[in-house]
DNA sequence: CTGCATCCGATTAGATACTG
DNA sequence: CAGTATCTAATCGGATGCAG
């Protein structure tokens, strides 16, 4: 892991990650496959459309996800995780890992503090 | 992997690495281990006092790292990456595996279509 | 149903000057 | 040397209206 101030390859992975609704989105499609926008909309309460699409337009340019448009009226989109995209699975599970245990210690820490 | 849309774990740890300077700092931490801040400003081109210091400060209250004062004149502060913080080293070793991953895929599929 | 355009507020970061 | 305060620019995200 070498250190170049100029470039530094964790941002690489962070900037497909971040975005306010992205892990989330992406959790939702690896989870149940192939989705539609309404679908992932109704999935994820407080999103705005304008959002969701957004965030899908990112990570379909970043080849993590897949876009489907089926030429129908009224039209339907689905989006899956792309087969380059599972490649981010180990990843996103290791930040949930890690992220799920760093919770956990800051309310232990909490409680502790309430003794007190 | 759980998903809550209402709280993601992948965002409690994000949290922690989102800032545009953050993991530059961490990894500077974790390979040089004690360093006093004016070195780390130094080892950091284009940062600016304040961002090094928000961004120190932010990981400080997480306990990700150390901060320690000497009280001579002139100041030196010292930091370091905590013990917890050390739980952090895997993943971010794992995000930079990824991201140089990604990063030389993009440039391979730049040079494919300028061939065409 | 899916998506774009526009406007606006909130957040983030950079520049600069000042302090113990 | 390390840190704070202030001002400004840029970016991000939310609300809303319109369109194929």
């Amino acid at each position: 892991m070498n250190i170049d101030a100029n470039h530094c390859s964790v941002e690489d992975a962070l900037g497909i990650l971040v975005g306010k609704w992205k892990p989330i989105i992406l959790l939702h499609l690896m989870e149940k496959g192939t989705v539609r926008f309404s679908d992932l909309k109704r999935s994820i309460p407080g999103i705005t459309q304008k959002m969701l699409t957004k965030h899908l337009r990112e990570l379909e340019s970043e080849e993590i996800i897949d876009r489907v448009v089926y030429p129908e009226v009224p039209p339907r989109v689905e989006y899956s995780i792309s087969e380059y995209g599972r490649t981010l699975e180990d990843l996103l599970h290791a930040m949930h890992e890690w992220g799920q245990a760093h919770t956990k210690r800051k309310q232990q820490k909490l409680q502790e503090n309430l003794k007190t």
